[in-house]
DNA sequence: CTGCCTACTGAAAACGGTTTTCAGTTTCAG
DNA sequence: CTGAAACTGAAAACCGTTTTCAGTAGGCAG
């Protein structure tokens, strides 16, 4: 379910829920940031674009694109409940720790470590929840690129 | 940074903080319970071993376990912050759905997949946060053990 | 068009978990 | 003993989120 406009609207349409203005402008600002929000940073972004919109708006609206999956939330070791839009399919996100900008990546094979992790504890394992944070591209680049370093596995 | 006595005091006394009989309590406490547990989870179990004991130092006694690595907080798409005793080793969580239970697994090969993700996304990965949940040994067979499945890699 | 029904709205209040403040208390060194 | 610093719990403050409420917007039947 990705963030364009008619196929939210779609979704919206199914479930007997309007498209407003106020959704719209949340919407908007979600897929137009590329980076993750909090919904307080959502409700200033969307603001640009419909003043009188509230902040329990954002949040209801927020929950709803959550529930049709046209955004996601993300979580990290220190920080919680961000949101970022939502791909098409199945992914993960990246979030870069310098600039906040999220990416998704799909080509995520999971199966052996979720296959270790069962056989080492006997779990039968039904979900996996993984996040990954860098350093994007362009941040790297700026910061005089020292490189691919390969940490962060273990 | 393992939760036995012996480490952690040696850690406090590493920086002048004292170990004292309600910090031991919530050190016992997260130490026994195995499972993961809410800050007030935490309170309520310690309290039985030291019925005096505030919350506030509840909090302040995991954010310095924290710090030394006594105890790992872990997430997950729904909730946020409870607390499982750490392993002496890096590792992750699993956690059981159905009764709470934490059990870490060391044998964490995400080489591979930070490596896609890397090359997918032209990200700098620096840290990853992967947390299981399933369905423990002991549920599943209470649950008449269906068998593993395989399911949630992807 | 009008009237009605339902989804929707923002402001304000309520909520709940966490952190800070404060006035002691404990512990330790000297 | 004295003094200094870490530590404590209760209460208040804090802050992000959710609920309540009275009113608004918008689609549809007539």
């Amino acid at each position: 379910m990705a963030l364009d406009a008619d196929s939210i609207a779609r979704s919206f349409a199914e479930r007997g829920l309007r498209l407003t203005r106020q959704r719209r402008a949340v919407v908007d600002a979600v897929a137009a940031a590329g980076a993750s929000l909090s919904a307080l940073q959502v409700f200033d972004a969307a603001r640009e674009r419909c003043p009188e919109l509230g902040l329990t708006t954002v949040y209801r609206t927020l929950e709803v694109l959550s529930e049709i999956g046209a955004v996601r939330r993300v979580h990290g070791p220190d920080h919680c409940e961000a949101f970022v839009p939502a791909g098409a399919v199945h992914g993960h996100t990246v979030v870069c720790s310098s600039c906040g900008r999220a990416t998704e990546f799909t080509q995520c094979d999971m199966h052996a470590v979720v296959d270790a992790a069962a056989r080492q504890t006997g779990y039968e394992i039904t979900e996996h929840f993984l996040q990954l944070s860098g350093i994007c591209a362009a941040c790297n680049a700026a910061a005089g690129a020292p490189g691919p370093s390969g940490k962060g596995a273990g």
